[in-house]
DNA sequence: TGATATGTTATCTT
DNA sequence: CAAGATAACATATC
């Protein structure tokens, strides 16, 4: 599922790929997912991609922009050529020199034209961007004060922190040696620090490999390649294996109605 | 067939 | 009222 380093990699791709160009018409198939007028932005130049937490956003010569969130199984796939829909195409963009696919085969995912304003508000809600200054231990420990639900819930939360999906939420918890069910206000200076490092590790691997996308994911780059972050999962989906660190067998829970894997013996409920 | 998975938000509960 | 928990959304897969 697109996180982070996901959309991010999807981002650098398609400035280049997209960037100057004009859209010459928008072709809508699933309504719910683009809910606005497209006439507000055909004839507009495409300026800048840009990202802010899980959201892209295509900066357009017109004051406006295009928010594409591509939810659980969102892709943005950019065609030179003639290519028809496939069965999950919800949005056809076409630009001089090619097309943008829309496909999302859950329909949770969309795409909406704001202004500058409209923007801004939208985007105000999210948490820091995990490779800002904002990003520090002194925010962290202000952010998890006062909160008793388990820590892996809040890195989930995306007012908190922006991006992190449950991919490297469980993988930076495993690489900070914390359990994901210990309350986010008992963790230690030094536990948050260590998570600090894990999170920003985790998420320059995955961008590094440009992504994950494991076989029931939906997640592959404009250009229809995969990524292969899953190739490096430390602990995600690695429940009844062994540990990569000490062998012990991988435990998978549901936290928040949402799976959730760790190392029994790394990440201990209590410290010893 | 029905449970499960998934990010986000709306809504319910405590 | 706020924090926390859960349902809802849609659909393929197991």
């Amino acid at each position: 599922m697109p996180e982070l380093p996901e959309v991010e990699t999807i981002k650098r791709y398609l400035n280049k790929a997209i960037s100057g160009k004009r859209i010459v018409n928008i072709e809508i198939l699933s309504k719910k997912q683009f809910p606005d007028n497209p006439k507000e932005v055909i004839g507009a130049k495409i300026l800048l991609v840009k990202r802010r937490a899980k959201n892209l956003i295509i900066n357009l010569s017109n004051k406006k922009a295009l928010v594409v969130h591509l939810k659980l199984s969102g892709q943005l796939i950019w065609e030179r050529k003639a290519k028809i829909p496939v069965k999950s195409t919800r949005v056809i963009i076409s630009l001089n020199g090619g097309k943008l696919f829309f496909n999302e085969m859950r329909k949770f995912g969309w795409i909406k034209i704001l202004n500058q304003n409209q923007l801004d508000l939208e985007l105000a809600r999210f948490g820091p961007e995990p490779f800002s200054r904002d990003f520090s231990i002194e925010y962290l420990q202000k952010a998890f004060g006062g909160i008793s639900r388990p820590i892996k819930t809040i890195l989930l939360d995306q007012e908190k922190i922006a991006g992190i999906g449950n991919i490297y939420a469980n993988e930076a918890l495993f690489e900070a040696k914390i359990n994901p069910q210990k309350s986010a206000n008992k963790l230690t200076t030094i536990e948050i620090g260590k998570l600090q490092k894990a999170i920003l590790l985790v998420l320059k691997e995955g961008i590094k490999y440009g992504g994950a996308s494991a076989a029931d994911q939906m997640y592959i780059r404009p250009d229809s390649s995969h990524g292969s972050y899953q190739q490096h999962f430390r602990i995600y989906q690695k429940d009844g294996e062994k540990c990569r660190k000490c062998k012990a067998i991988v435990k998978r829970i549901s936290l928040g109605g949402r799976g959730t894997f760790f190392c029994p013996r790394c990440q201990p409920r209590r410290q010893r």
